[in-house]
Order: structure tokens, then C-alpha cells, then sequence
DNA sequence: ATTTGTGCAAATCGTTTGCATCTGA
DNA sequence: TCAGATGCAAACGATTTGCACAAAT
């Protein structure tokens, strides 16, 4: 048993988190998860995720990254957040909450708490059902 | 003055609308404008919009098209949507309010009136202000 | 051994840009 | 006339895809 304690908790618990959403635990798979997940609540582009992970000698290519946020989305680990337009955000957060956008840094942050409150959600069109509601504040600095 | 009974007054709204926007009424300008301001609210983006003004006999170039609705927006005349992160919607309706997004038709249409009303807007981060709170509500055919 | 994932490079898609040519005032 | 607009094609940046190779079960 002495070779299993070279594995440590948070590897595991990246293995477990891998396993229950179907996902095979590879390499780059469970490193792109630490680097997601150890941090707190991140929002972050599939460029960005990917720097960050060589930065970290953690070689893997462009393309796995992007496949790799897209599987972890599916399996409900990630959720999209599209408030750009030409670049998409993962957002490590899948709870139900809100963004700001800070204009011209292109910034996304989580708005805490349960703050905005919708007052009324309107009905949806006929035959139609709400998938969720996405408020974005949108921020610039204060002149 | 006889020659002057050719302008009808669709035109001649146009031709306002885009000197007091401070842009030059070019023949493409007027037309694109026409066929965005002539139908009522619209949610389109530069592709269809260029799709629809070669089908209409009005030749324009893409890039055109994208320049053009960019002059638009900044002029106030427009307001970009963000919604769908691979593609941009521009919509005619430039005053307060809020969207529906089909998603699988990757529609968007407006939610009528003021329906939505936020219950308490979160307070900008510090040295930010709002510019502006942006609320989606995505929607999908009933199963 | 078999299935699944990865890397690379090429392909795609929406959008932008450079530049020569036209056009409206 | 001549600043400003347009068209074309090439450039671009983000994302996807095809396919040979590598790793996981």
C-alpha cells in the first residue's frame, strides 16, 4: 500500500471529481482541473487556462484545453459565460449568480451573494421554458 | 421644385436620421438603414443583414455592412447585443430593456415593456460605475 | 488489446484592415 | 475638388477538426 501515498488529497479529489462526471483522469485533464479548482471562483479563457498551464510545465496543446472546457462544461463542472462577443469565458462557479463586466479590462467577476434579486421574471414566449437568466453589470471606471 | 417630388418621405427620414447622426447619406447607408429601420424592432446580425440587401437588389459589400453598423452603433442609432459569444446582434430598439434568447434558433427577441425589473442592483466594485445592466433570459421549446 | 485522449497543423468562421477606386457635398 | 466611403481580397484571432500517435483501463 506504501505506493498509493504518493498520491495526495487533492489529486484524489480531482480523480474522484473526473471519475463521477465520466471523464477518464488524464494528465492534462487532472492538471487543467487543479489549476481550475484550487484557486477559488475563476473566470477564464481557454487561452489564458492554457499560458497558465504551460507557464506551470504543464505542456498541452491549445486545442485539448478547449476540448477539455467543453467537456467539463457538458459534465456541468463549468459553465459558459458569454458577455464578450468575441471570446468566452469559463466561469469555475456553477452555482446560480451574476457577473460584472468591467469594460476595457474585459474582466469578469462573480456578483456576490444572492444581491440581484430579479423583481419579476417575465414568462417565457409560448411553448417555450427558461433555461436560466444571466444578468451582466456592466462597469467602466469611474471618470 | 418639381424635381424634388422624386425624394418620397421615407427617404427623407433617413437622409435626417443619418445627417443629424453626423454620417453622410451614401447610397448604401440609406438603404441598409431603410431595411433596419423600416420593420419594426430587429435583432440581426451583419451577415443576415447583408444576406437580405444583395436579395433586395442593394449591393453592398460585407465589410461595408460592418462598418456601417458600427457607424450606426456609435452613433446611438444601434446597440450591440452580447449574447451568443460567437456572433454579433445588433438591435434597432435602443432603448431600455431586455432579451430573450432562444437558444438552438440562436433567436433573440425583446422582452416587451419593463417586465423585468431588477429588485436591487449590486453596487459597482470599487472606483467602477454602471453603465448599463444587461438581463438575458435564455429559453428553449418545451419538450 | 481496446478504447479514449492528445498534439499538431490545417481548416473554418466571424470580423477587421489596407489600399486603390469611387462619390457626395 | 477632395474628404470621406466603398469594395475587394488579404489578414486576423478565436475556435474546431482530421488524423496519426500515445496513454489509460
Amino acid at each position: 500500500m506504501y505506493s498509493d501515498m504518493s498520491i495526495h488529497q487533492e489529486e484524489l479529489n480531482v480523480h474522484h471529481l473526473l471519475r463521477n462526471a465520466g471523464l477518464r483522469p488524464t494528465r492534462q485533464r487532472v492538471s487543467l482541473a487543479e489549476m481550475l479548482y484550487s484557486k477559488g471562483d475563476r473566470h477564464i479563457s481557454a487561452e489564458l487556462l492554457h499560458e497558465e498551464a504551460v507557464a506551470a510545465d504543464v505542456p498541452v496543446s491549445l486545442a485539448t484545453v478547449y476540448n477539455t472546457l467543453h467537456q467539463f462544461t457538458e459534465a456541468g463542472l463549468l459553465r459558459e459565460v458569454a458577455i464578450d462577443g468575441n471570446k468566452t469565458y469559463f466561469d469555475t462557479n456553477v452555482s446560480d449568480h451574476h457577473h460584472f463586466f468591467i469594460e476595457g479590462e474585459n474582466k469578469v467577476i462573480d456578483i456576490p451573494g444572492d444581491v440581484v434579486g430579479i423583481g419579476s421574471i417575465p414568462e417565457a414566449p409560448e411553448g417555450m421554458e427558461i433555461v436560466r437568466v444571466d444578468v451582466v453589470v456592466r462597469v467602466r471606471p469611474k471618470t
